[in-house]
DNA sequence: CACCGCACTTGATAAATGTCAAGGCATGAC
DNA sequence: GTCATGCCTTGACATTTATCAAGTGCGGTG
């Protein structure tokens, strides 16, 4: 692994109090590869067998049942996904898919397993990355099931606004039917969405978003600390 | 404590592989307590001091934004809820309230966490607890995302069953307006619900069902182990 | 036994959301 | 430049789900 990357790994909140030695040993048994697009990285219902770290690029995790696909996340650099698969040593219940051209390191989950049991303080991060993802998906079931879509996709670009550090014109990172997916609705019904916020004071240009009146947003869509401040 | 109270405790996943030393110790730092029916025991947005551990009796997490709420989980005995808040030190995302007489202990946080540094059994049953929770909560996700409501009550009924030894009739554990919002949707349309599968040989008397055609309802609902199955 | 009170049900209607079909508009290939 | 491809949008319509307003029926109380 090149120098800088291996740095990356090293600073996630994951491994960054983790003892040197026990991190050499584990980047030793791991691998990192660079995939094109739309490579299936992981199939739902799979043993997992490595833990994935995204480098660069980025990484949807979405699930199938009964011949429908919902997206269920993206995960962007540089963080872990398929943890808790990883240790409780059970089968993946989301699929993963690249993007774009992504990177990713693998990490043989038995390694994983054996450094939580030498390394404390490597044990009290996984513990603390659990217990946010765990937090992460029960505010999005919280989404889903008090918001209408209207107001799903109003939290969600204040949200993304304030990731893309709150200026008033961002990209929306991936294609819109990958985000009407994400957002538990068709992608004809994220066209109608996006005009509804035209009378809020939201402009849409392609993939280009305009915030252009912050406070009307804000008394329509309601943001709430417990359920879109991921920090929390 | 009662020791019978005690052991059942101290049987529980995420204590079985604890020191006696610690787990005396957590416990004389607790407390238990009944309380009434109705009685709300946290509120979603506090910070949190305590783990909580149901012992009889029931306890509902439900959610609120801009007026709505919805119900996200009964916990039944004997188990812990709001893990992830405590390790976190963090804001419970959910609130609490009992649904009948219930006897609760409480372990202060802060016990938790310094039992976690000392105990190496603990702290691999506390990952393995909180990465089963956000299992369940995923699970739940694919199961809002990718189901119709009449699909979602198939199978829940048919998880129900399963939960209730694999009866051809059972009890609903709680009321069906409780239930409604647990599916996400009305009580109105539960009713209608529960209607539709008479269609598919479902009986429904009051809060007794009774799954008279089990092959035509799973071929209706097709039940998948990585929704439906909490074992794995 | 009568009479609440409450949860549940039912029907009528409205709103939200999904489906289908067609068209527009960018992008990339040739 | 032209064409083809795929994504997105739009409109018409169907389906699902929610809302509102009465009921119904059960369990508890007096």
């Amino acid at each position: 692994m090149a120098e800088a990357q291996l740095s990356d790994v090293r600073d996630l909140d994951l491994f960054c109090a983790m003892a040197d030695e026990h991190f050499e040993t584990l980047m030793r048994a791991s691998y990192v590869q660079t995939f094109p697009p739309r490579i299936e990285l992981i199939q739902e219902g799979d043993l997992s067998d490595f833990l994935h770290i995204v480098l660069t690029g980025s990484v949807e995790l979405f699930s199938t049942w009964n011949g429908r696909e919902t997206s269920m996340a993206t995960v962007r650099p540089v963080s872990t996904f398929i943890l808790a698969a990883t240790v409780r040593n059970s089968p993946y219940l989301m699929s993963a898919r690249t993007l774009e051209k992504s990177r990713v390191v693998l990490i043989p989950s038995q390694d994983i397993r054996t450094a939580f049991d030498m390394d404390l303080g490597f044990a009290r991060a996984i513990v603390s990355e659990l217990a946010q993802c765990y937090r992460a998906v029960i505010k999005n079931t919280k989404d889903l099931k008090l918001r209408s879509s209207l107001e799903r996709l109003a939290n969600y670009l204040i949200r993304e606004q304030h990731r893309a550090g709150g200026r008033t014109a961002f990209q929306l990172p991936y294609d819109k039917r990958r985000l009407a997916s994400f957002l538990g609705m068709t992608p004809e019904n994220l066209s109608r969405a996006f005009k509804s916020l035209q009378d809020y004071g939201v402009e849409v240009d392609g993939a280009r978003i305009t915030i252009a009146d912050q406070p009307r947003i804000e008394r329509f869509a309601k943001p709430d600390r417990l359920i879109d401040d991921y920090s929390v």
